[in-house]
DNA sequence: CAATATTGACTGGTCGGTCAGTCAGTGTAT
DNA sequence: ATACACTGACTGACCGACCAGTCAATATTG
């Protein structure tokens, strides 16, 4: 017992480190949000995450860098929210839609998280880093999927038209539409997002009707 | 004749100021663009006018003030071309779903006004002034259009669901999406916009099929 | 006590904003 | 028509606030 587990060799610093290291994303990912990268100040994020401007480059070597950490980590819950719809393949796709508009709004919409999705447009054109990044393994793999499923959908006549299998970007309109709506819009006028997302989804099922049901 | 047009009292004067004043909201419109409202430079955006810095302070009284009014004039054109749309009610929904698309791609996302819709989801959230105007001119006023042709062409029968009519929200989706894929992910990945909007209309009339024609 | 982590005052460069000076353009007098 | 006087649009060197990044001093841990 004199020597801790080797992948903790030095425990109460390394915990200690790695708390640091998570206040300070929390911190910058708050002041980048509302400040946007340049007018972003390191001293507000070390107030903010309780530490001296000094620490903030024991975990990255400059501000940019700091930035893409962020980035990274905050797209990272992303890519696992969608792992969790990715696992169920055989899902009805009226219920898979069901299921990625109710998973955006829960964990997305309604959380930060929208955030993100703001920050990369902002700053994605200057961060391709982050672009790529976020291109290759959030974007990419989300529109594969979708894809994927809409082409099963179609061909089992789940789905009237294969345009989802061609476009799956088509999907992702009224969630890019609602994260806008929700920061710029919303205190002039009200958007049920719900609805919003709902409508779109009976649209892409081709059951689109006049709200009720049929004559 | 002693005294000259009294439109004009001044003329060399007047006009050159007017010239003065354009190359200076263009030449602010590309930088802010570039680099966004922080990271913008005044003395680049001086030197790329072709005017001394203290000539940007005779137009407008910060840079706030000149972010705003270069935002607000590249406004001013979306909106202009909206009304072409708006002054032809009785056109065929789909029709005017094709003209909306076309018009849209032509003048927007072809053009770099396209970048205006990327720095205002960017700058929107600190600039209030520029959301509350670009939503009372442009938003508001095309979701109103949107919605009263879809309400119209629901009535008529022209389309399924009142979904559009209810959300016209649902119409600027694939817009939004084709921007910011234009801006971020185009180098990695192509996206055929033309398609999309295609496709997206298509659904949007319930007309969607398997791209040709049915079995 | 040695090793390591943390601090925050400091520096050097940057950039928004200013203002005294210049001169093209306009009006007036001869 | 020509010379002269005036005005205000324009200039760009300058200033001071601000802030990313550094590092010598200090605190913490084992």
């Amino acid at each position: 017992m004199s020597i801790s587990d080797p992948a903790q060799p030095r425990n109460k610093r390394r915990q200690a480190s790695e708390a640091r290291r998570r206040a300070i994303l929390d911190a910058a990912f708050d002041i980048f949000i509302a400040e946007g990268f340049s007018a972003a100040r390191l001293d507000d994020i070390a107030k903010r995450a309780g530490v001296a401007k000094g620490t903030l480059y024991l975990f990255s070597k400059d501000k940019e860098d700091l930035f893409e950490q962020v980035a990274l980590d905050a797209i990272a819950p992303l890519l696992q929210r969608l792992t969790i719809i990715a696992e169920q393949p055989d899902l009805p796709f009226a219920a898979m839609l069901t299921g990625i508009f109710a998973l955006f709004e829960r964990e997305v919409l309604q959380t930060k998280r929208r955030e993100i999705m703001r920050l990369i447009v902002s700053e994605g054109a200057r961060f391709p880093r982050i672009a790529e990044f976020y291109h290759r393994e959030i974007v990419s793999r989300g529109l594969a999927l979708i894809s994927g499923a809409a082409a099963r959908a179609h061909a089992r006549g789940e789905i009237a038209s294969d345009a989802l299998a061609r476009f799956p970007q088509l999907l992702f309109g009224p969630m890019l539409v609602s994260v806008v709506w929700r920061t710029l819009f919303e205190p002039y006028q009200h958007l049920d997002t719900s609805g919003l997302l709902a409508a779109h989804r009976d649209m892409l099922l081709g059951t689109a009707q006049t709200k009720a049901n049929d004559p």
